[in-house]
Formats: C-alpha cells, sequence, structure tokens
DNA sequence: CGCCAACTTGATGGCTGTCAAGTCAGGTGG
DNA sequence: CCACCTGACTTGACAGCCATCAAGTTGGCG
C-alpha cells in the first residue's frame, strides 16, 4: 500500500523536541532530573506528533510501543467492553503521560482521543527503561508517575461508589479547576473540552443527569454554565457540595 | 515507651524467607527471573511477617517504606474520605503487591487489613529500584506488575460506571473464581473472606443489595449460597448476567 | 445459654435513568 | 446573507433500581 499525497497529508506531521526547553518539564517525566540527565532523556524523545481533534492517538488492543506525554492539548480515554458498553476512564491535559495501561499486556487496553487539536512527544518505552536503569531520579520519578495513576483511579473508584450526581459533579470541576491553575490558566475560567456525554461517561451519569446539576449549581450562584464555557463563582460552595454526606 | 511482655507477644512475629522456594513465584515479583537474579531477590526480601485477621498492615498516611507481597491470606485495601465516606478499593490475595499507592506521595494513600490470618513478604522499596535498576526482568515486570494495577482499577471503574447491581456481583464472582483457579484452589467453590458490607463497599452497593442480588441467584441456580461458603454452579449464565445490558 | 455481628427479607421512598420535546450554536450551501 | 441542518444541550414527566428503614433469622463464641 503507498500513500497517495493526499493519504500523507493526512498522516500526523512530525516536530523535533527536547524537554530542556518545555515549559512543562517541572509537570512530566524530566521532573527533578539534572541538566545533563535532562539531555540524555531528550535523546530518547525525538519524534513529537500533532494529533487533530477527534482523532485517535492509539487505539485498544494496537500493540504498546511507548508512552505520549501530552506537550499540548487534551484527551480522553475511554475502555469499550464487548457487550457494547464503554466508558471514559479519565481526560488527560498537557504535562500528563498517556499510555501507561498498555505496559502490561504489551498492548493498549483503552483508545486515547484527542478532544483538541494536540501535540504528544512518543517516548519509547523500552529506551526509557533502559534510561530509567542509568538514571536513578527519573527511575522514581516514573514510578512515582505511574503510583499517582494508581491513587487517582482510587480517587475515581470513591467517585463512584460513594458519591452522588452533585457531589461527582462538583468533585470534577474542582479537579480540573485545580489542573488548569497547576497549568497557569485560570482556575474560575475555562472551557469544557468534552460534551455532557462525556463528562457524564467519566463519573457514571447520563448526560441529562449532568446538564442538570449544572444547571442546578448555576441556580445555586455556583457556576456561571454556558454551552462549554464554565466560570467557577464559589469554591467553597463546591466543596461543601463535594463532600456534604446527605445524611 | 517500653514494650511489656504482652505487648511483645503482640507485635508482629518475623519469618525468614526465601523467593526461589515460595510456590507463588510465577504468579508474584519473581516472574521470569534466572536462578541466580531470584538469590539477589532473595537478599532483599529478608522480612516476612504474620497479620492475624483484622489487623492493619498499614494505614493511610503512614510513611512508605517497602511494598508487600502476600505469601498467604488475604487482604483488603479501603480509602477513608474527610467527610467520613470509606470505600474498599481492592481484595488482594496469595501472590499480589500492596502498598504500590505509597510510592507517589511516599505515605500511604489507603489501609490494608488482613481479613484472615495472612503472611507477607516486606519488600523494601528503595532496595527493589535500585535491584531493579541492575536486573533489567525485574525491573520490566515490576513496571508491569504496577501496569496491571492501573488495568485492574479501570475495569473496576466500568463496573462502578456502567454495570447494575446483578452484573457488578456476577463480575465479582467471576474475578474471585479466575483468582482462586490461578492459585490451584476450586474455580466453583469457596469461603468468602470479607463481608457483605466489605462485597457492597467494592461494588458501590449497600449490604442489602449485595444480598438480594445472592439469593437471586440462588433462586435462578446460579450458585448455592450459604452464608460465607460459595459454590458456583453455572460460569457461563453468571457471565450472561455480566454481559447482559439490560436493554 | 445468651449475646452479638452478620445476614436475610420486606416495605417504602428518592435519586437518577429513560423517553420525549424543544432550544441553542455552529457550519454548510444556496 | 440567510435558511437549513445537525449535534449538543436543556428541561419536563415518569418509572425503575437501589437505598433506606425495619424486623426477624442465623451462626459463632464466650
Amino acid at each position: 500500500m503507498s500513500l497517495s499525497p493526499v493519504a500523507k497529508e493526512l498522516s500526523i506531521p512530525v516536530i523535533k523536541t527536547a524537554c530542556s526547553n518545555c515549559n512543562l518539564r517541572e509537570l512530566c517525566l524530566p521532573f527533578g532530573l539534572s541538566e545533563e540527565e535532562m539531555a540524555r532523556l531528550d535523546e530518547l524523545i525525538n519524534v513529537r506528533k500533532r494529533v487533530k481533534r477527534g482523532e485517535h492517538l492509539y487505539r485498544a488492543g494496537q500493540p504498546f510501543e511507548s508512552i505520549f506525554a501530552i506537550r499540548s492539548g487534551f484527551f480522553k480515554t475511554d475502555v469499550l467492553l464487548e457487550d457494547g458498553r464503554d466508558q471514559v476512564t479519565g481526560f488527560q491535559m498537557a504535562g500528563e503521560l498517556l499510555g501507561l495501561d498498555g505496559i502490561s499486556t504489551e498492548h493498549h487496553s483503552c483508545n486515547a482521543v484527542a478532544l483538541e487539536d494536540s501535540e504528544v512527544c512518543y517516548i519509547p518505552f523500552s529506551r526509557l527503561e533502559q534510561l530509567s536503569r542509568e538514571i536513578q531520579a527519573l527511575q522514581h520519578h516514573f514510578h512515582k508517575v505511574m503510583s499517582r495513576e494508581i491513587v487517582r483511579d482510587h480517587g475515581v473508584m470513591m467517585l463512584l461508589g460513594t458519591m452522588r450526581a452533585e457531589e461527582r459533579l462538583a468533585a470534577f470541576l474542582l479537579n480540573l479547576s485545580q489542573r488548569f491553575t497547576a497549568r497557569g490558566f485560570s482556575h474560575s475560567e475555562f472551557n469544557l473540552r468534552m460534551t455532557r456525554e462525556e463528562i457524564g461517561s467519566y463519573l457514571g451519569l447520563k448526560l441529562e443527569t449532568v446538564s442538570r446539576a449544572f444547571s442546578r449549581f448555576q441556580e445555586e450562584g455556583l457556576i456561571a454554565v454556558q454551552q462549554k464555557h464554565i466560570r467557577i463563582l464559589d469554591i467553597p460552595g463546591l466543596k461543601q457540595i463535594m463532600s456534604h454526606h446527605s445524611h
């Protein structure tokens, strides 16, 4: 199969990268590395690609070869069950890693889809393992990142297992706000990249329930919603809802 | 504070271990290691302790120093929220690792409680990292184990987010059955180590709902329940319930 | 034998899913 | 430029699953 000019144009463009210049290095894999160590990490990460909104970065079942660092943009990951059910397992933003689930079986176990035009760095996994055998700080940081993912998942299990709809949505908004803040964006105003249905899938709710909860928060003066644009007006109020065990 | 004889007696007894003799080595960290490599892992794991039913192996907030391999017995892990809510995040059995969540913050983020008298191997984490810088197979296997935990958690999120009560319980029973099988026990007959309440907490259900679902499965001839004793009579039937999207 | 935790079962209510209709915003083509 | 179309969202009415409350049963243990 040869690539037609059109197919070529559709293929994902390749760009050179450098962790040492990346303004996300404090959030990403290079965290805590010396100049010299970061240079060695740079050598390993020499592919960066654009992924357009709606495109898959990888699909469940594909062979696992590398993990991905999000340089810019926004992704979702989702899992599909044999019986047709699916669920969004996470939303990932700049500086976060994608693909850790693929290590276990050497095949990706979920789909990763860009929710806006994005850029990712390819991190070939076997070379990352090799380098982390040589650089203790890298090894340790990578272990922390994986562990953080496990802790995060426990938080979602908690949310799904014990919280009611409005509590889940409040927790979700606070989490987004906090992650935007960490990236230097406004903590109180942002655009949702995902649909109500995707939020619902992540939170174990139907889209109508998500919509109703948004409306209710607005009535109560906690947030201002206009479609995907969200302004958070009362963070303590949201926190109270999140932890207000109704009985 | 000095230890009285009584306190001494209550402290957890220490036993010498050896991975190379352990009949769980195919399920546990030593998987895939050569004789010589396993001997080096042995050097690192020189503490084994008994944990009695009901005792904590560790508690949320405690400093993280080692991970634990379960040599025999049965554990649960649970998370406590500030507002008093808690949830069981997992049940762990022989050959599985405990404590991976503590790597990220260097403090344990959940509680681990023995549900029956158990024995665990202490695996000092910094020494494990050191050794896995030297033994590639160990490093890679450890990464797989962490990744598997992430995939497992996604499965639980799926369960909590999309399944109804009976589907969840069917999935739970099939999962237990499969794990008992992998350990050489009967796949169709076993004793639950946890209460209905703990099952419910894990599955995001109330204990009454768990009890009713058990009764219903029994009426339908899928299982035979007598308190904690379970006989699985119809695995395909349970699978069908698990994936029977009710609409 | 009696106590207690764990469990079972029934009755009722509420949260959220389901179904349906309508609104809104953005993009396309005439 | 406007009409139209479509996907995303909102809102309402109703129903069903599961939580809640309550009472009774079982089994283990001192």
